[in-house]
This record gives C-alpha cells, structure tokens and sequence, in this order.
DNA sequence: GTAAAAATCTGGTCTATACCAAGGAAGGTA
DNA sequence: TACCTTCCTTGGTATAGACCAGATTTTTAC
C-alpha cells in the first residue's frame, strides 16, 4: 500500500487549500460537506475522514461541531514569558481579539494550591474566560487568584488584561513564573465551550506566578486549539 | 448519542492502564491485538481504533509502526531555553538517554539561511540525528552549524552535547536564541525514523542561534513524538 | 548450528451502509 | 417583527466484513 488513496486525497485537497481553490472552499473558508467530497474523489466518507483529520493534524483544517469543515487561520504567534495581554499581541499581529468571560466566582482548586506551595483548601478567585481571534474560539481559561493578593478584585472587569489591573491596581510586580506546555486532548467541557469535538487535539499551557516578594499571585490554565498558536519565545540572555 | 461506546472503551482501558492491569498491559507495556481488545469489547476494530486513538491524542499510549500498541512512559521534561545537553537532562530525570547520528554532510538549506539571515545558497554543516529515552525514539533533529563559526566540526563526534563542543573546542558564547514550536502531523521521513506511522501527532521545535557578537551560528530544527515530552520554562526575571 | 524460507500475527487501509443528534434554514404563527 | 416549530443537512458513531504489507515467529533446508 505505497500509495494509500486517502494519502492522494490529502494532497489535492492541501493543493487545493494553498491555493484557496473555489471548487473546494467557499468564501468563508468552508469545504464542502463530507459526503460530497467522498463523492467527489470516488470514495466513502470513511477514507475521506482519514484523510480530513490528517489535514486537521497539520493544522490546515477544523472542523465546527457539525457545521463543517473550515480552513485553518494563520497561527497566531504568542509568547507564554511576555506579559503583553492578549488583546495587544493579537492586534499586533493585524487580528480581531476579544475576550469573553464565561464565570466568575470563588472556589478552591488543589491543583492551584499545590502549584502555589498554598493548603489545598486555600480558596481562590475563579475566572474562566473564551478568548476569540477573529470570532474563532481559540482557547478557554481558568485563572486562579490568591484573594488575600488582591482584594476586591471580582468586583473588577475581566475581559481585557488581568495582569494590567493587578499592576495597576494592586501594584503586584509579578517576578517569577513558571510556564508548562503539554499536548492534550481536549476534555468534554473545553471542548464545548470551543464547539468542538472531545478528543480535538489542544494544547494545555500552564502558569505560576508569583510577584517580586516571592508571595504567590495566581495559577493560570490555558487550553489552546492545536492549530490556533505557535509558540515563539526570544531569549537576549544566555543562561 | 450522549454515551458514544468509544468513550465507554476508552473510560475502560484509560483506568485499566493507570492501574497497571495485566489483563490488559503485558510486562513490555504491550496492549492485546486491535483484534482481541475489538472482541473483547464486543465491539469491531473500527469503533476500538476510535478509542485507542483518542488515547494516542492524550499521550496515554502510542503505537509502534505494525508492531502494536504500547503504554507511553512519562512525558520527559524538557527546557528550550536551557542549554543543558540532551544527556544530561533525561539522566537528571532517572532515565536513560541515547544518541544516533543519522548523517553528516555539507549542504545548503535556505530555511535555515533565511533564519539566521544569511544568503540562501549559504552552505550548512549538515548534522542529523535521532535521540532514545529508554530506547524508545523520541525525536530527530536538524542540525545546520554554520562552518565559519566552527571550521573542521564535521571531524567531531556527535554523539554528545554539541553545543558544548561549539563552547569548549571553538569558544563560542551562544547569546541570542529564538525559539519556536509548532504541533504538526510528522512526515514520512521522520515518521519513519522514529518508527510510527506518517500524519502521527508531533512537536516542531525550531531554534535559531547567535553568538554574543551577533554572530549566526546554528539553526535547529526538533521533531519530537507529542506524548514524549512537556515543555517547562522557568523565568526569574519580570520583563 | 545457522541461515533462508514460509506461515502467522499485527496494524493499515478500504468498501458499503446505517442510524443518531446537533445546527441551521424555512416556513408558519402570534 | 419576533418567536417557534418543522425539516433537512451535517458531522458523529457504529456494524461487518475484506485485503494488504510490514514485523515476528516458526519451520525448513543446508
């Protein structure tokens, strides 16, 4: 099997993609439906979906929650050790942010605990947000507060720079964080809320911060679409 | 469809492999055939591969090109922007770490050129290799060394940190970095060097380095297996 | 005893078809 | 106009087979 057909049916469809071919895409970046591809090319939906999720896997394609298949975006290039919000770096980079916030409210969290060095039952301030480039679901967020930090802060706005606020605010200097980035699955519920399917290939990013008297501020747990970002981090010092 | 059999299969085998459970995993980490789990499942093979790849997805298992399925051991940590050597940072972590040198050779390769901003024609020490974790293949990588940097490094072994090499034979000060990771499906050429099936779930890393007087010296480019590693940077200083 | 050849096992690919549930559009109703 | 119901489209899940090619093991021949 040197030749898997659905291998052939990847490459004139990421032919066709590259080239934003009309008879496979539509103006809004939507490819026909599956049934009509697998027509198209001679084959059953089930060999089409192979070669459909191997393009999904090179991050050319997604798919809606059964609203079809769409053409990828350009990955958006972040930097996890700045603390640009996100609005700015996605502006930056000629694009539509915005953020939604989907739940505030107070709550404990063992594994912000732990990461914090704090009790397990030490409560925090839970904000869960949806971040949109260009309208696209990207990712979803929880972040984790140590109150005693910033007090009041559910009272504030959250759909613009937390970070901004605790600066500007509560004149927190966040001076140590460590940032872990691993490949998942997206569970049940992230994957909901980015209306797509469970399973969808993401990337988990996680924060610790703490400020510049070594008191710990926040846990921060991202959950990316795998094709949305590339990472990029410029480092001027040797270590 | 609000309880897909897949996901039933995939709750089963996720706790049976987290429990070690031998009717499940033999003492290799070796899974029963995609045949005998499917009947073991009542199930076919078709709705079981559902599962099993949605386990590759979150990193639990991986499979080994027609030999079957296997447990994936923990997810090596790994620091880009550290510039500990590959040996000592799987030995520092209790494991063990291998090095093969694929190829060596002198070519141009305008990637890398671009990179570092230099000439496309510009030619490269061409340094290939493939990295174990317990002999299991994790990774390939690209090397491209500039040779006015290190004239007479292909007369090297590379089985070890080359970059120490760069510091200790050819006093080079690596100051400048840029580093950028990508998911991306892998290509038959890697694939196949690591062992899995081509389109399998991977990690792009890529590294572009100069010397302290703003000297190109290096452009790297990672391609590891998804499940083998986390990435956790440490950052000391707010910027 | 060793090496070559054959049988077997395994995942990889594929056909043809079926029903389900969420999304979206169309049409009707207040 | 605004809302709701109906229906169709779409992807999501699943069955029940089949054959292929690489990997492994067993058998055979020397």
């Amino acid at each position: 099997m040197a030749e898997a057909y659905y291998l052939h049916v990847m490459d004139r469809l990421r032919n066709a993609l590259l080239a934003d071919d009309t008879r496979w895409v539509n103006d809004h970046g939507k490819l026909p439906s599956e049934r009509e591809l697998a027509q198209r090319f001679g084959t059953t939906r089930v060999t089409l979906r192979q070669a459909l999720a191997q393009l999904e896997g090179e991050g050319r394609i997604h798919r809606s929650n059964r609203r079809g298949w769409f053409v990828s975006p350009q990955r958006l290039e972040y930097d996890p050790t700045r603390d640009a919000g996100f609005n700015d770096y996605v502006k930056d980079q000629g694009r539509l942010p915005r953020t939604e916030v989907l739940s505030v409210s107070t709550a404990s969290h063992p594994p912000a605990a732990k990461a914090l060095g704090l009790q397990a039952d030490q409560a925090f301030y839970h904000i869960r947000r949806r971040r949109y480039v260009d309208e696209r679901a990207v990712l979803v967020e929880s972040l984790w507060v140590v109150p005693e930090r910033a007090p009041g802060l559910l009272d504030e706005r959250f759909d613009f720079s937390l970070w901004k606020l605790l600066r500007e605010k509560w004149h927190l200097h966040l001076s140590h964080r460590s940032i872990c980035m691993v490949s998942e699955a997206l569970q049940e519920t992230d994957a909901h809320e980015l209306s797509v399917a469970p399973g969808t290939a993401g990337l988990n990013i996680c924060r610790t911060i703490f400020d510049n008297n070594h008191q710990p501020v926040e846990y921060d747990e991202e959950h990316w679409l795998h094709d949305a970002l590339s990472i990029r981090v410029e480092l001027k010092q040797h270590r």
